[in-house]
DNA sequence: ATTGAAAGCTTTTTCTT
DNA sequence: AAGAAAAAGCTTTCAAT
């Protein structure tokens, strides 16, 4: 990938409703040229979608767990995440290498929410769980470092 | 907080680049009452900021891993987080209950930079880890149930 | 692949209810 | 809080290089 595109990737990171007009100063380019840039950085799948960052303790989902899962009967098809997928709680699902099959990061109002929802990940998913309370979050969602040079 | 307000956020974690028009169309609002809604979010820290997501294949970020941590002596002072920080590989710090103190997400191009950084964590913070590595992502970063109603 | 220009929208501000 | 309207600014497309 190229520096330029990295500059718009980074760019868009950060600040995911930046102008073309503001991002095409910062990486010194027309405004056209990096619009066509954006819509190829899209179309190729490198960028795949804009959001909004929102504050979970604002939207009265306070508690977040990780939820460490693996099959209760192991010789079963394993088709956990199809079978997750329905419960909005489940933030992100993670494949994992090692004694756990799924990670799952969880986010809930309410301790009694997360009783439910475990409860319904483990007959959803014919599953037993491990779970992890988050305290606190000192940082998340980071941007990733993009250009390729040494640290 | 109110219904337009939980339809406004909806709508800009499905899509961070909405435009006012047609959010306001969306919540059925005029454009110039949505943009005020939308900075009193911003102000009172409901929306936080804007992001692009991206593909960290694409961005030659291949290895994903979770990373717990816990002090290698725990009678000293414990700011592993602050002592972390400047590793862009680090995504995400958690702290958590249980035997370990933090869970670390981290994005690295290769499994011998994955062992760079374990390094570098374990010297930075005094800490020991124990790395659980992401095979695949079956979904990740979906956006919160939003409204308050039942299931 | 990049540019500049034009048309059409969107954002932002201000004023009014 | 919400809406309407106007000015400024931005996006998008197109023809040219």
């Amino acid at each position: 990938m190229e520096e330029v595109d990295r500059a718009i990737v980074a760019g868009l990171t950060a600040d995911g409703r930046m102008s073309y007009t503001d991002l095409a100063e910062k990486v010194g380019l027309s405004v056209s040229a990096v619009h066509q840039r954006v819509r190829r950085l899209e179309q190729r799948g490198v960028i795949t979608g804009y959001t909004a960052r929102v504050s979970y303790d604002a939207l009265e989902l306070p508690l977040t767990a990780f939820v460490a899962v693996r099959p209760f009967d192991p010789s079963q098809p394993d088709d956990a995440p199809e079978r997750l997928a329905h419960l909005a709680e489940i933030e992100s699902c993670y494949s994992v290498a090692g004694e756990d099959f799924y990670l799952l990061l969880v986010r809930v109002a309410s301790p009694a929410d997360l009783e439910r929802v475990l409860q319904e990940i483990r007959t959803s998913a014919n599953v037993t769980t491990r779970t992890t309370v988050v305290l606190s979050t000192p940082y998340e969602g980071r941007p990733p470092r993009i250009s390729r040079d040494p640290d």
